[in-house]
DNA sequence: GTCGATGCAAAAACTTTGCATATTC
DNA sequence: GAATATGCAAAGTTTTTGCATCGAC
């Protein structure tokens, strides 16, 4: 049945479960390596299409190479990427109509807002 | 001089500022080489480069493995990706206060807003 | 003639695929 | 033991780089 579980496919579905914002397929297996040491960045390419066809994760365009993948499910968000660190955080609230701005005739399924800026983290490292 | 204007420069700026939205490299290839015929891929890209440096054009992720580039300049905007066509259409008017979603401590400089649906020539195209 | 830009081809980076082995039931 | 998943390596893509040639001043 194709409902089994290896423990690769738990540790990279884990890894983007957990984190606290989208990943880079080689952040999944750097953190998934953790516990399936020989993991091959071939496994996680596979599962990410998988998971992605499944409808359990969804990729997150973020700049010109820079794809990551996060859970579906997570409720409404956008996100938010730090210039200094990289990295990618979770934003909740969406301030909602975009209608306003769709041309006529135009059908709106989704939309997607990134934020670019500095984190806290980042801003008080650097005075 | 470095202000040195060349026809594939040329050819590859008007292409994309000619443009309705944002333009793939392979398509900024295509659109240029029809007026310097010879234009090669590496050409499109060291351009790219040096226009994003400059400041001329900028780049927008619109999905995995899917970059194109705007110039800067055109104000501020949106853009509609069309998932039948897989067109994408800048939207001018914009809701605004992103502000309460961002969270404390975070300082934000700019955001993007990415509408997925379908266009109007694909609706229409469609019954 | 000097300087920088181009085209081509090679290299690097990223992603997918093939296949023999390993794992699960 | 059958069926699927894995790791590795090879093949595809996409982007960058090296280098000899070309073009502008």
């Amino acid at each position: 049945m194709s409902a089994h579980q290896t423990k690769q496919r738990k540790a990279i579905t884990e890894a983007i479960q957990n984190a606290q914002g989208p990943l880079r397929p080689t952040e999944i297996q750097l953190i998934a390596c953790q516990n399936v040491p020989r993991l091959g960045i071939a496994t996680v390419y596979r599962t990410i299409n998988m998971l992605l066809e499944s409808g359990e994760i969804q990729a997150v365009p973020i700049a010109a190479n820079d794809v990551r993948y996060e859970p579906t499910g997570r409720g409404h968000h956008h996100h938010f990427l730090c210039h200094s660190c990289n990295k990618v955080y979770d934003m909740h609230g969406c301030s909602g109509h975009m209608s306003k701005m769709i041309p006529d005739g135009f059908e709106m399924d989704d939309h997607e807002i990134l934020i670019h800026g500095k984190c806290a983290a980042c801003k008080k490292a650097k005075k």
